[in-house]
DNA sequence: ACATCCACCTGCTCGC
DNA sequence: TGCGAGCAGGTGGATG
């Protein structure tokens, strides 16, 4: 689940269902899953087994749930991983790689195809004020945080001798923006990606990040985009923000804007989507 | 110090 | 029907 509006959405799920629940069990299905908590699958259940689940905390795609003993589950879920809440008697997905029990029912399952995702037992650090888990400390505020500073982010941003889109891409900058997200506040500021980011006027800088704010901030408004069940709820459910892409996977139909064919570009061993007629590439 | 590349995985779709 | 190639929402560690 990957970019911000899917990750919020996740948290927001764990918040109304795993908090103030006295966990009973952890169980690791896969070593993979926990392959950042080092001292291993042991120790990963033995440091929360006996303690609740006390908040729900995300910056940018990172995830952590605090701990009653002052430590946090951290977890991202790489491209394909799944928060879901479930009743321990369910079927197990195919993927499940970790179970939480609590008391009752029901239970969360941490579920990835892919096993980029993870999770994670770790000490919490202050940055700026704000606590976080230490895996987490360098990475920039996202747009949601009440904390954001846009003109540090259109610093940072115009900081950068790269292109624009690996720019937003790169998580010290601002996070939370990933490959569709990035592709849409371009296409909304009229820019192609290969515009180095240091050719951006601070205003055009501005408006780019005002724009990765906007479409992140719709998205979440409809559950976030999903094409496929790959990225659900805590329930299961797919978000509806797909409907509303202008250029992200929308290869070869017209650009909302001008009805020129939306292009598709390889990058870094992906795709980038833009308007070759509203967002020329730069020469 | 920075910027760039690619490995890490499974599964689905497409063309032959 | 099979089979290889290409592709998928991300990241960090190894390179230059």
């Amino acid at each position: 689940m990957p970019e911000l509006p899917e990750v919020e959405v996740v948290r927001r799920g764990l918040e109304a269902h795993v908090l103030d629940r006295p966990i009973t069990s952890v169980d690791v299905l896969h070593p993979r899953a926990i392959r950042r908590h080092v001292p291993g699958a042991a120790d990963f259940a033995a440091r929360m087994v006996g303690t609740e689940f006390v908040g729900a905390q995300r910056r940018g795609k990172y995830l952590w749930l605090e701990l009653s003993s002052g430590a946090a589950v951290l977890a991202h879920l790489g491209m394909s991983g799944q928060m879901l809440v479930q009743p321990a008697s369910a079927t197990p997905e195919k993927h499940l790689r970790v179970r939480v029990g609590f008391l009752s029912d029901p239970e969360l399952r941490f579920v990835d195809q892919r096993t980029f995702g993870g999770l994670s037992v770790e000490d919490v650090v202050v940055v700026d004020g704000t606590t976080l888990p230490v895996p987490v400390a360098h990475i920039a505020r996202d747009p949601m945080d009440p904390k954001f500073d846009l003109t540090a982010a259109v610093a940072a941003l115009r900081g950068k001798r790269s292109e624009v889109k690996r720019a937003l891409l790169d998580q010290t900058v601002v996070s939370g923006i990933g490959n569709i997200y990035a592709d849409e506040a371009l296409w909304r500021t009229k820019l192609h990606g290969a515009r180095p980011a240091d050719s951006l006027s601070p205003a055009k800088a501005r408006a780019l990040l005002t724009a990765a704010t906007e479409v992140m901030a719709e998205a979440l408004n409809v559950g976030g985009t999903s094409f496929d069940a790959l990225y659900v709820n805590v329930n299961g459910q797919s978000g509806y923000f797909d409907r509303s892409l202008a250029a992200y996977g929308q290869e070869g139909l017209p650009c909302p804007r001008c009805g020129r064919a939306i292009q598709r570009e390889p990058f870094m061993n992906r795709s980038s989507f833009s308007c070759p007629r509203c967002q020329p590439r730069p020469r």
